[in-house]
DNA sequence: TTGTACGCGTTATCAA
DNA sequence: TTGATAACGCGTACAA
């Protein structure tokens, strides 16, 4: 067990050398031989050894992901997009699963050291200024996903434009009394989309001539069951609003789950939307914003990978598309309820 | 950067050998002189390359871990278990995330190669014959856990215990006439668990003298909208259950949903348990089966490195506890409903 | 007890 | 274009 270059090298009547060229697929090789090589791999069914290779290479073939709540389906999606990019390309991931303050403090502290990844990837933190020190002083080529730092690499998406378009979409139909559902602002791992969405909603509100009642912007844990709960509060508060447009599907769907449970349909009494387009936003007939989850992350790693080419880190901030996708929780507001 | 074992050896004044010694830690080498170099080893801030070191030790220090629909709660809890087990002996997990039957197939098919792990762990997928054997020729030193196969080391709950105990409880509690609601039975990713949980209900109930009417076993995809599903089949039957006993807390949750819907109350109108006691089940007051899902993970992992070191393969089958959690859920059924 | 030399399997360098 | 050879950093015989 175990064939090496060497088995090879002798079995094509080589040098080690060629065969090495040959799998890297390098230009200066004669094509009788390459093919003579190729044979003798595939008929000792050789498989180069990783280890050797990074080694040699002095390369860890590896980068670390930095990744909050990943058994949340969003994050599950955007780190499906890494590891499948990653995995194209002969890249182990190594994951960061930060669930609470006190360890995403521990995930920087002891950052991954260079000579144990090749380079890093956070999704949905933004870096603190003494965090972007660490990594700075770590050397490691750094591409951030859904998280925000001016100096460095990030692919995002346009968050703001995402809470105008939702915002704009209830206002069309006739809404004025708009709440929004968000999260915690001020936690450690505050997701900075929520506030940014919440912009977006508040810049499209504004223009069209309303103002989010500070009561009408609602905040919670990242669950359905809080959001559930916040919904509530805002749905028996004396001047309901018609509209809760939420930072995520999870919370639109405790939303819904609230309205239920108030004896209220949607969208007849209430509309909402969401935020992700997850498969649970199609199940619920959610109106919500699409975004590329799985994208998001494979584009991480091409950049990640470009930049550890010795790459420019040229666009700093690529925005990715995202779009409205309207289905059956907004609808035009009740007359009794616009007027009353 | 990359301070090596030579670097720390000529610090210490003394050959790479010793320091190796001293790494691992073996007992033959002077306490004085292992002082010297953990000192160096302190102040030059050195960390072995693992790559070397699977090279050189021809292990590759990483384990496989196959294991369906990762992003569920359930499953990810004991991939923490393996994860944390792993990373405290520096070995590496490297996943593969099984979520529908052709991947199924692809991954047993390429099993991991011996020459790119040192072990597999499967979880909640119990090999057909062909797997089997494709286990045996890859050599590979393997633990099962929540699956089973006569000949494999596995760590499992007590399942058919488990739907023991649920049955009792509602007997217990008054109740005749009870459904179950489990997985699809068929399918390529169906969970041996969910059948060996109707297996003791059924056990538990023919011993109380009640017969589960063919009509009381429901099936479908495991997910929560599914369950809502099949419960509201089961509700609006013409002589509908006052106790269903779930497969999982998921599928309590869409029976939740589903009663919710109908204008029913938990547990006034319809007992309901679940399984596996997630954090969902405390959330929702649902009365459960806990089982130790990160332990049987953890386990799992102490089992592995125990045969990977030539151990045993001795408790062929190990049982992990299991216990009857009671909330909210259930209750005596009305009275009504028991003559009705 | 300790140091030296060799091997692990690959890539890179350098002559040929 | 190709082959021999020296790294890469660690573990481990073997000799001292």
């Amino acid at each position: 067990m175990g064939v090496t270059i060497g088995d090879v090298a002798r079995r094509a009547g080589v040098g080690r050398g060629t065969v090495s060229r040959v799998l890297n697929d390098r230009a200066n090789v004669d094509p009788a031989t390459r093919e003579r090589v190729l044979a003798a791999i595939r008929e000792l069914d050789f498989v180069p050894s990783k280890t050797a290779r990074r080694l040699s290479l002095r390369r860890t073939q590896t980068i670390a992901v930095i990744i909050p709540f990943l058994s949340r389906p969003s994050a599950f999606e955007r780190f499906r997009g890494i590891e499948q990019a990653l995995a194209s390309v002969g890249y182990d991931p190594i994951v960061f699963n930060v669930e609470d303050a006190a360890r995403r403090e521990a995930v920087f502290r002891e950052l991954p050291r260079p000579e144990r990844v090749d380079g890093l990837i956070i999704v949905s933190l933004s870096p603190h200024q003494s965090e972007l020190e660490r990594i700075e002083r770590s050397g490691l080529p750094t591409v951030l996903v859904d998280a925000h730092h001016r100096s460095l690499p990030r692919v995002v998406g346009n968050d703001v434009l995402g809470g105008q378009l939702a915002c704009q979409h209830v206002i069309g139909l006739g809404h004025r009394r708009i709440a929004f559902l968000g999260d915690y602002s001020r936690t450690a791992l505050a997701f900075t989309s929520s506030r940014l969405r919440l912009a977006g909603v508040r810049g499209a509100a504004k223009r069209a001539g309303i103002r989010l009642a500070p009561g009408m912007v609602g905040a919670g844990e990242h669950s359905r069951r809080a959001a559930a709960d916040v919904a509530t509060r805002l749905l028996t508060s004396p001047n309901p609003p018609t509209a809760i447009l939420c930072a995520s599907d999870t919370q639109a769907a405790g939303v819904l789950e609230a309205v239920g449970k108030l004896g209220l349909s949607v969208p007849r009494d209430l509309s909402v939307t969401g935020y992700d387009d997850l498969e649970l936003a199609d199940h619920l007939g959610l109106t919500t914003i699409h975004q590329p989850l799985f994208e998001s992350g494979f584009r991480a790693v091409e950049r990640l990978l470009a930049l550890m080419d010795g790459g420019p880190a040229k666009p700093l901030r690529e925005v990715q598309d995202i779009r409205l996708v309207v289905r059956r929780s907004t609808a035009a507001p009740e007359r009794s309820m616009v007027t009353g």
